[in-house]
DNA sequence: GTAATTCCCACTTGCTTAGTATGAATATGC
DNA sequence: GCATATTCATACTAAGCAAGTGGGAATTAC
């Protein structure tokens, strides 16, 4: 059930870069961001390959070019772009709205476990297609602004409350209002 | 952000299992399970091996032996067997509840991502760790008993209706009450 | 021209998936 | 007791994929 490392660097170099442009920073290169995020440089410069052939990020050549975020943060949904680096959200094939695939099940129609999967897709995509970058950008920032005028303890004791869990999500409540 | 064949194999093997149960069926071969859902005989023994090692289910040996279900159904959480044969139910670890592991991330309590794949992993972990073993099988039988009582342009109308979403999922919708 | 940078493809290394093969142990029916 | 059906247990394999590395050509700033 698993989002690639490869998919992980993707989105978290997205955010870094959602980040920038609100910060209305330019081009950043490679390298840069990948000391920043601390990934492998080679590696990030072929996940930005591909995510600029998907026309999110665009770049700039030559000396002290770099990369910059294609388009409007808020147009760039969050499941889209897993969907191009790992593939369909849906457990299995059968389940799959954008790459169904028939699955060896003796009866498709009456097979409890591909109901199940069929709610287990819906509940990922109704949150990754629901987000986009600019929501998480947002989360981001703000979490961090937040936490920066807090008092100590208040800060210490959020950072601690691993399993929290807001019955809507952390991210609509944090938000707050994108409660679709 | 998919399940294993392995996992499949296994959840339709229970499934199985389980509708077995039902119908008050002793034990069932591993070569007539394989046979029944189209699944590799060997690999699935394997699997089965490994169901029984955590006690899902247990086997009768020698001549007319086999395997049944060695719990009550209503006691199988699909998360947990989820867990067992394919691991955590978080798409990344930093997300998970069961299986923590931390990230290269720079800053992983203000990290936007972690936050949203946390909301994707309750979204998982919601409905997998609600429905049973006995829920699927009932949905299962529940919905073959429909289809096969209602009239033939109704079945196959339903039948076609591939993207059909009910705001709850299709189980809250088939099981009527389990709205946690 | 030189340094910094992206572009692009080839390659590697180890791990995982999805099996297969083989044989021992166990039980049944004749 | 012997043939047969079955599980139990281990070892093996072939293919693919994940994660990353390397090297060089093209582009641009200074």
């Amino acid at each position: 059930m698993r989002l690639t490392k490869r998919g992980e660097y993707a989105l978290r170099t997205l955010i870094r870069l959602g980040i920038a442009k609100r910060m209305e920073e330019g081009v950043i290169s490679v390298s840069s961001l990948a000391l920043q995020e601390k990934l492998p440089c080679k590696f990030l410069e072929a996940i930005l390959f591909e995510l600029r052939g998907a026309g999110y990020v665009e770049s700039v050549r030559g000396k002290y070019g770099g990369t910059r975020l294609a388009k409007p943060m808020d147009s760039i949904k969050m499941g889209d772009v897993v969907r191009l680096i790992d593939g369909k959200l849906a457990p299995i094939g059968c389940a799959s709205e954008t790459e169904y695939e028939k699955c060896s099940c003796p009866d498709e129609i009456h097979c409890g476990l591909r109901m199940l999967m069929i709610d287990v897709r819906n509940a990922i995509a109704n949150i990754l297609d629901r987000y986009t970058l600019a929501d998480v950008v947002d989360v981001t920032l703000r979490k961090q602004e937040r936490d920066a005028t807090a008092n100590a303890s208040a800060r210490k004791k959020r950072a601690e409350a691993r399993h929290a869990d807001p019955a809507d999500g952390f991210l609509a409540e944090l938000l707050g209002s994108k409660t679709a």
